[in-house]
DNA sequence: AACCCGGGGAA
DNA sequence: TTCCCAGGGTT
């Protein structure tokens, strides 16, 4: 996939300005400027920035004060105070010159795994994965990876499997690349699939499975539950259950939930207690729900049934049933999403 | 591993 | 309103 992603990239960038030159100091500057910030915010900032630090001795040698006011309505203000920190290491121990080796750029002030990876590879040309939220989505959806990249030892895996992929490559290009194909093309949502590069080789395309991963789910507090809620329908019926007297909302209606951690978790306890096969569909939406003393988290996906079983209702049916509000939210997010 | 940091845009 | 965005540092 290597050669498909780097050739769409070369005929498809963006355009962006730190991307006319490969200074390091540049990509350094507009890396940081785009940890978890968007591309279209972070421009006027990085021009304006470096008009007034064009290099990196100019950024040391400014105050603390001026370089916070060029960083004003960016956030991570944080991100403001290790880069002007860093600069004056750069100026002691470097010369004034951007380190060039790995671990001397990973132990400057702000700089990470991803970010150590990013400036190497587009500055240096460096063999090094840069790992961002994007590439985590795209290698979950190619090779169909249904654990959840929010979990360390996944973000681990996929690192793993990035380096392998970016051995005598143009680490550059394919790094960039990533970037620009979850930005346009790989999107966390509605996909662009029919106009992907790598389309043909790609598992979650070629399963059905791309509205269902990545599996992105936040562990949460104790007094908080999260579940996996299943619109499961088959034809224009869908599956209700009715709450048990005694409990939570008794007797009122809603969707199966389980607290299990992912769609194919689901998938296994709804065959242990109905025998019945279920076809993860999509992601819809992560809905919150707050009672006076406890917390849902429903991350509500969508299953189709190869049968109809008991308990399923028309929608006209379900508008004469009492649902409780988070159940209601749930069927208004599932319409919404179709 | 969990938590904090932040403003903007999209759905 | 909520989620996501080219994440990192601290505890």
């Amino acid at each position: 996939m290597q050669k498909q992603l780097i050739q769409w990239y070369q005929q498809n960038k963006r355009d962006f300005p730190w991307r006319k030159d490969q200074d390091p100091y540049h990509i350094w500057i507009s890396e940081i400027m785009l940890q978890q910030t968007t591309t279209e915010t972070v421009i006027p900032y990085y021009e304006r920035f470096l008009e007034n630090f064009s290099t990196i001795e100019e950024l040391a040698s400014a105050s603390l004060e001026e370089v916070y006011k060029m960083w004003e309505g960016l956030g991570y203000y944080r991100r403001a105070k290790h880069l002007h920190e860093s600069a004056q290491i750069i100026v002691e121990k470097y010369q004034g010159k951007f380190p060039y080796e790995y671990n001397d750029i990973l132990s400057l002030k702000g700089i990470g795994e991803y970010t150590a990876g990013a400036i190497s590879s587009i500055a240096y040309g460096k063999q090094v994965p840069a790992v961002d939220g994007n590439v985590l989505r795209i290698i979950s959806r190619y090779y169909l990876l249904k654990e959840n990249i929010a979990e360390t030892k996944v973000q681990k895996k996929i690192y793993q499997i990035v380096q392998e992929l970016i051995l005598n490559q143009d680490a550059s290009a394919f790094n960039q690349g990533m970037m620009d194909l979850g930005a346009t093309i790989c999107k966390p949502v509605h996909p662009l699939c029919s106009r992907c590069p790598i389309q043909k080789e790609c598992l979650a395309f070629k399963n059905k499975q791309t509205d269902v991963l990545p599996i992105n789910i936040k562990k949460i507090k104790k007094q908080e539950i999260s579940y996996i809620t299943g619109i499961i329908t088959y034809q224009d019926k869908y599956l209700l259950i009715q709450n048990p007297p005694g409990g939570l909302l008794e007797n009122f209606y809603g969707f199966v939930q389980y607290d299990v951690e992912s769609p194919y978790s689901f998938v296994s306890s709804f065959q242990e207690k109905y025998h019945q096969d279920l076809i993860i569909q999509a992601h819809i939406k992560d809905i919150k729900h707050v009672f006076s003393h406890r917390t849902w988290f429903m991350h509500v996906y969508h299953f189709v049934l190869e049968h109809e079983i008991e308990g399923m209702y028309t929608l006209e049916e379900i508008e004469a049933l009492p649902l409780s509000t988070a159940h209601l939210k749930v069927l208004k997010a599932y319409l919404k999403f179709m």
